[in-house]
DNA sequence: TAGTTAAATAGCTATATGTCTATTTATGAG
DNA sequence: CTCATAAATAGACATATAGCTATTTAACTA
């Protein structure tokens, strides 16, 4: 949880991911779309796979990363739950706090 | 941006908007719950205000932090959404990726 | 005016992070 | 086997982070 919140935290990192999103794609191409040096995107990508956010899989002399969208949206959804977020779910225990929900008088 | 999952990035910090999410409550009162200094404490607070996610205001000599729910939810679900995470609503560009939903064939 | 209390700030330390260059490892091509 | 290429690892450095103790600031109380 924290190592996913730690690996969003960083910019280039959620660039990386939205790269992902369109499709699976080596670490070279994804270095491709920044200026950093090889081993500094390296680096990066080693962090969203340690948070599980990626999955590299060797094939011939390259990686190829995949999002795992399960991971993202587990972390994130799952979060967001606890505070009541993320969908018309009422969070059972708690505040209802900020936005109206005052359906039932 | 980047801010608030840094500040999501800690466990403590988590804890603490969880605690906000049922009442607004003083720093000190905040800090029973655990067993840091209370500088330390107060330096958490601070990021978490940096972030936009709680509001401190000074009532006598304690400063009173509530949750800023609003700005989570514009955080998560915002962020979410470019994944096409969050709700029924497919993300408009990209890949729909993991959970399928072919309903229109 | 002192004294007490709540919280922030200053200053320190150890560890983690982001970046780089240089090197190593692994694979494919000749 | 030698060379070229893709990516990881090693090592260095500057900055950021999380924690602490000690101090300062702000506000109430006697």
């Amino acid at each position: 949880m924290s190592e996913v919140f730690k690996a969003l935290s960083d910019p280039t990192r959620r660039r990386v991911l939205e790269l992902l999103r369109s499709t699976p794609m080596s670490a070279g191409e994804i270095g491709d779309h920044f200026s950093f040096s090889q081993p500094t995107m390296s680096a990066h990508l080693s962090v969203l796979k340690q948070a599980g956010l990626i999955e590299g899989e060797k094939v011939g002399k390259q990686i190829i990363y995949c999002l795992k969208m399960s991971v993202l949206e587990d972390a994130l959804m799952g979060f967001a739950k606890t505070f009541g977020l993320g969908r018309d779910e009422d969070a059972r225990a708690g505040a209802p706090s900020s936005a109206a929900k005052e359906i039932k008088p």
